[in-house]
DNA sequence: CTGATAACGATAGCACGTTATCATTATGAA
DNA sequence: TTCATAATGATAACGTGCTATCGTTATCAG
């Protein structure tokens, strides 16, 4: 990973700041790959690379966070969110973000197993893609 | 993949029947490399493609469900368990079946957001690896 | 039992997302 | 403004999980 054992960024470059804004502004979680066709819009010749290690240092200093579904990307969002889960569109592919939780997961675990985190996804159509 | 533009099986091989079982017996999904490693206890010279193979024959069947945790490779348990969830311990990695499910799901969707289907995951550690 | 061939086992090849490399660019302290 | 060097952009290389290939083995209809 390139966050693993690397220093933290110390030069405020147009990619970074531009990067960040695309997470900043952005409605749901994106890719790299859409975090990339986003700042190309702004910077035409803005690589992927610079993408990659601008999240991944985003991502070490708790900037955001990984969202991840089986079988996709990851995807990022920024970490200052309230606790919540996603919902992916079967047909456009993209994923949102829902609000609120639920009660009472932690009792589907059997005894003895001790629940740290869960995670929630929904799948069927968004608004957009709407019924067949 | 395999299976999609494959001829179903004609054969009983020993291999199949031994994946077969492996499978009846398993009392969590388990991974192609789980499987092979099962099957290999049985059929010392059994190689991981018979396995791919027949783990795709037996989804085209209808016998084995995928299923899919992110960054992990996929698992498979039987299609004849009654709607239910996982756990992922988080130090041994295996995952386990949770019975049960939960009411309003489905209130977490936006409106005109179509709910197709849900899943649901709970990470911590399971009975064996026990607290910290 | 025999033989056509389904299936096997070993492994090369592939796809994808990600990371490493390196010559070039541009930031920012002095 | 200068210039050491952080950061970039292009792309090669990587790892992992899966599929294709192909010579060999073993199933099972006849």
């Amino acid at each position: 990973m390139y966050g693993s054992s690397r220093a933290l960024p110390r030069r405020n470059t147009r990619q970074r700041s531009a990067i960040r804004d695309v997470f900043e502004h952005a409605e749901r979680p994106l890719t790299v790959e859409e975090a990339h066709a986003a700042l190309v819009a702004r910077l035409p010749r803005a690589g992927i690379a610079t993408v990659y290690r601008t999240v991944a240092a985003m991502v070490a200093q708790g900037g955001l966070v990984p969202v991840e579904m089986p079988g996709e990307p990851v995807r990022y969002e920024r970490a200052d969110i309230a606790h919540h889960h996603h919902f992916r569109c079967e047909a456009c592919r993209r994923v949102f973000d829902l609000s609120g939780c639920i009660e009472g997961l932690r009792a589907l675990a059997p005894p003895r197993f001790r629940v740290r985190d869960h995670s929630v996804t929904l799948y069927g159509t968004c608004a957009n893609c709407g019924p067949a």
